[in-house]
DNA sequence: TAAACATATGAATAGTTGTTCATATATAAA
DNA sequence: TTTATATATGAACAACTATTCATATGTTTA
C-alpha cells in the first residue's frame, strides 16, 4: 500500500496527484479553525430536544424555572442544568423576583434560527 | 416533602398553585413533539466540527471524498461516515463519475443557516 | 479476468453529554 | 433566627456518537 510521507492522512488515495492545487486552494479559503469550532458549539445548543423545548416555551412567555419544568413535565434539576447551558451561550437571560428566577429569550435572533430549521424539516 | 400525585415531576414546587393556567396554556401551544425531535435532529447535523468543515468545503466547490479528506487532513473513512449522515439528512447530494464520487450541497438553504450561525457567534 | 483504486460500512473503542440524586445556596416568611 | 421555598450544582451513571481499523463493494485498467 502506497503512503504519502508528507501527509499521513493521504492513505492510498491517488487524488493528491490530480487535484492537489484544488485541495490547496480550498484548504486556504476555509474560515479559521476556531470559528468552525464555535459554530459547531453554537448549533450543539439547538441539538437537544429539551433545550429546543425550553426555547419554544420562552418564545411564548417569560417563565420561571419551576413552570418550565411543569410545562415540559421534567424535573427542576434537569431544566436548571439546561438553562445554565442556554445562558452560557447567551440564548437566554434571567431576572430575579424574590425567590423566583424568570428566564426569557436573549434576543429575537433565536426565533429566526428556529424558524429556519423548521422550514427545512418541512421541506 | 409535598408531592403532587397527578404530576410526578411537580416535586416540591408550589408554582402549580400560582401559574397553573399559564403552564396549561403554554403546554397546549407547543409544536408537536415529533417536530421538536426532528428539529433537534436537524441541528445535530451542524453540531459537529467535521460536518461543519465538510459543508464549508462543499460551499466553495463540489469535491470527491478523497479530496475532502485531504483538505481537512482526516481519514477517508471518517469523512465517508460523516458524508453518509449529511446525505441522510439531505444536506448533500452526490454523483458518480467512474470510480470517483463527487459530493455537493443539496441546496442553497444550508448556506443561509451557516451564515446565520456565524452572525450570532460574531455578536 | 486479475489487479488497482475510490468509496462504503460494520464493529470496537474512547470521549461526550443529559438526567438523576443528593445537597448547597439564596430569598422570604413565620 | 428557624423554616420553607426556588433554584443551582457536583458526582455518578447511562446513552449516544465520532473515529479507527479491517474489510467489503463497485469501477476501471492492464
Amino acid at each position: 500500500m502506497k503512503r504519502d510521507i508528507l501527509n499521513e492522512h493521504a492513505q492510498s488515495c491517488e487524488m493528491i496527484h490530480h487535484h492537489e492545487e484544488l485541495v490547496e486552494r480550498v484548504a486556504h479559503e476555509m474560515p479559521p479553525e476556531e470559528d468552525l469550532y464555535d459554530l459547531a458549539d453554537f448549533f450543539k445548543v439547538f441539538a437537544d430536544t429539551t433545550r429546543i423545548k425550553i426555547l419554544y416555551v420562552l418564545l411564548k412567555q417569560e417563565m420561571c424555572v419551576c413552570d418550565i419544568a411543569q410545562t415540559l413535565e421534567m424535573t427542576q434539576s434537569a431544566i436548571s442544568h439546561q438553562l445554565r447551558i442556554l445562558k452560557q451561550m447567551d440564548l437566554v437571560k434571567n431576572r430575579r423576583d424574590g425567590k423566583t428566577i424568570y428566564y426569557s429569550l436573549a434576543d429575537d435572533h433565536i426565533v429566526s434560527i428556529l424558524n429556519q430549521g423548521m422550514d427545512h424539516i418541512n421541506e
